[in-house]
Formats: C-alpha cells, sequence, structure tokens
RNA sequence: GGCUUGGUAGCUCAGUUGGUAGAGCAGCGGAUUGAAAAUCCGCGUGUCGGUGGUUCGAUUCCGCCCCAAGCCA
C-alpha cells in the first residue's frame, strides 16, 4: 500500500518498525531488498548496529525532525510500519522521564536475580504506589524501569505521568491499518514467511551477526522474533524443527500483540487485507479514502 | 500368529490405592509512556481407544476387540 501511493502521491516513506533500525538484519526483519529501498527510500532504517539499542523516545525525536524536514520540502510523511507502541508514543506524546540508564538497570536486574521480581514490585510499591498498583509483580521490564526513573529523578513515575503536558503533532494526521478477518489465513501467510526466511538463510545471516559483532542473548536486537529462536538453535537448544515451529508461534503472538493495539489507537480506519486478489481493491478503497481526506481539510 | 509396552486436551505427557482429571506447549482474549518483534495478565468438559463384566459407582480392576511401537515366530 505503502509503495502503491508513492507511486502516485508526493511522499516520503518513514519506516515506523523497532527490528529495521538495526543493520545487517535484513532477512529476520522482512526489511525491504535494496532494488526496493533504492526505489522506495525509507527514513529510520539501518540506523544502528545490533548492539545498540533503539526507543520510543528516540523514534519520537527522529520521526518529529523528519516530518518537519519532509513537510518543508512540500512532500507529504507517510510513516509505515507495525511498531505501534512507536505510533502511539508519537500521536499521544511521552511524559518528561529520564532516558535510560544501562549501569542502573544492570543493578535492578542483579538484584532481581536474587530476590525475584515480586519483591522489586514490592519496594516499588513503596516509592511509587500508584505505579506499583497497576503493574503485575513479575511484569520485569515495567518494574525495572518504574524504579529506574524515581532513582533517576527521584519522583514516583505516576507524578511525572500526571504533569504530562498534552503537545498534540503539529500534523492532520490519518491513519490506516491493515488487518485480516480470517485468522486462519493469517496463521498460513506467517507460516509461509519465516519458512521463506530459513530458506533465505536466517541462520547464515545470525552466524554472520556474531561473527561481525559482539552480540548477547539479552540484547534487544537478538531478542526479536525469528533472531530469538535462531540463536537458540545456534547454541544447541533446540533442533531445526523446533526452530520452525516456534519461530512461526512467535510470530503469530507478536502479530496479535498487534492487533490488540488497534482497540486502543483511535481514529484508525482499518482495512481487510484477506487475500491477494483483493490486494488491489484495498488500495483502491484506502486511496479513495485519503482524497476524501485530503478534499475536507480540518 | 504370540509376547511386551503404550492409547488421557490440538501436541507432549502427568494422574486418579475405584468417587468422571491437570501441567507445559499451542490456541484465544487483554494490557501496553526511553528494550515494545519487548514485558506481563486472564481463559482448560476432554465419549480418559471401543465394548462387555465386577461394583452403589469404572477413565482407574477383569475379559474381549481395535490401533501404534518393539521383540519373538
Amino acid at each position: 500500500m505503502a509503495f502503491e501511493m508513492a507511486d502516485r502521491l508526493p511522499v516520503e516513506l518513514i519506516s515506523v518498525d523497532s527490528a529495521q533500525v538495526f543493520k545487517d538484519m535484513n532477512l529476520g526483519t522482512a526489511k525491504p531488498d535494496a532494488e526496493t529501498l533504492d526505489r522506495y527510500p525509507h527514513h529510520l532504517i539501518d540506523l544502528i548496529t545490533p548492539e545498540e539499542s533503539y526507543s520510543a523516545a528516540r523514534f519520537c525525536q527522529d520521526a518529529q525532525a523528519l516530518m518537519a524536514d519532509i513537510t518543508t520540502r512540500g512532500k507529504i510523511p507517510l510513516l509505515v510500519g507495525g511498531t505501534m507502541l512507536y505510533f502511539k508514543a508519537l500521536m499521544d506524546g511521552l511524559a518528561d522521564l529520564p532516558q535510560a540508564d544501562p549501569a542502573l538497570r544492570a543493578e535492578i536486574e542483579a538484584q532481581a536475580t536474587q530476590q525475584g521480581w515480586p519483591a522489586l514490585h514490592a519496594e516499588l510499591a513503596k516509592l511509587d504506589p500508584e505505579t506499583a498498583a497497576r503493574l503485575a509483580p513479575n511484569d520485569s521490564q515495567r518494574i525495572q524501569r518504574a524504579l529506574e526513573v524515581v532513582r533517576l529523578s527521584g519522583q514516583p513515575m505516576s507524578v511525572l505521568y500526571a504533569a504530562q503536558k498534552r503537545n498534540p503533532l503539529p500534523y492532520r494526521v490519518l491513519s490506516m491499518g491493515l488487518a485480516p478477518s480470517d485468522r486462519s489465513w493469517l496463521h498460513a501467510r506467517i507460516a509461509e514467511r519465516f519458512d521463506f526466511m530459513l530458506k533465505a538463510g536466517l541462520v547464515d545471516e545470525v552466524v554472520e551477526l556474531r561473527r561481525k559483532y559482539e552480540l548477547h542473548a539479552d540484547l534487544p536486537s537478538m531478542r526479536s522474533v525469528g533472531y530469538r529462536q535462531v540463536w537458540d538453535h545456534l547454541e544447541g537448544r533446540i533442533v531445526t524443527q523446533e526452530l520452525r515451529d516456534r519461530g512461526v508461534f512467535a510470530t503469530r503472538q507478536f502479530a496479535k500483540r498487534q492487533l490488540t493495539w488497534f482497540n486502543t489507537l483511535s481514529d484508525v480506519t482499518l482495512f481487510d487485507c484477506i487475500d491477494p486478489a483483493i490486494q488491489t481493491s484495498i488500495f483502491d478503497k484506502s486511496e479513495r479514502f485519503v482524497a476524501a481526506a485530503v478534499a475536507t481539510p480540518s
């Protein structure tokens, strides 16, 4: 859909994808190939190495800077991708919170290994009762973040959330989502997609990544779908058949989580992508939708 | 043909000293504020292979049959 729009409208593409930001992670992230990227350049692809990490906050900065440039050039920013938190953060803004502190995170992590996350959840309950109340005792990542925020800023995260200013994007946004009406169709596509990745050499890609970079299994890059399972396979924990099955399961679960975001995100017009034959009609519909929206500026 | 071991949730299995059963994975639903392709939460009725028998009561004990794997002919 994005490419078809790029053929007809003066747009520039901005990728909204937390995995395609990594250099040399191509097959497993389903990154468009070099030829496609040449024809349809994407911003925010191949930004950092797999040793580094990106964030929703950095995405917001990067995307907003790009949107400003693009509109200055008289073009339309077209944001395309599946990292729904990034869309949400861009649309609704983020509170003014301290950024991640790797050393502090390591410290908290070590404490959790000793005492378990429920103990840290209890500790959080003293420092920030409101946040602790809405988090599950095993929600490691959010408990860690909430503790990090209090220690760094001296203020509970709930207080900083409450102080968050409404800071709407200075653009009129048209949101479109693709969701299949038939789950079994989705599952078949996912299996096909992962089998293709394996056939195309995903395992070799990870072998090469491990040779080229200093990686470990806890890195955001190596925790992503597909890479995590190949990692386990290369470590000898699972055989090829299991790698394939687990890769497919992980992709399905991820896809379901993406779909769940459509409940939360406001004003998204959904299009059904049930089978390839209908895809041209999806584009026709969306094109009419865009045309109608452009004709009625707010 | 005979013997042995199995047949319990979509899959892999546990279990019931006889009172009709539960884990993991899968699946489904939901949360989601600097790791988000992450992290977490909730959801378990299935002729316990079939059929006769014993019993107040059988998935559990016994007989026969079917199926699978292995061994012996």
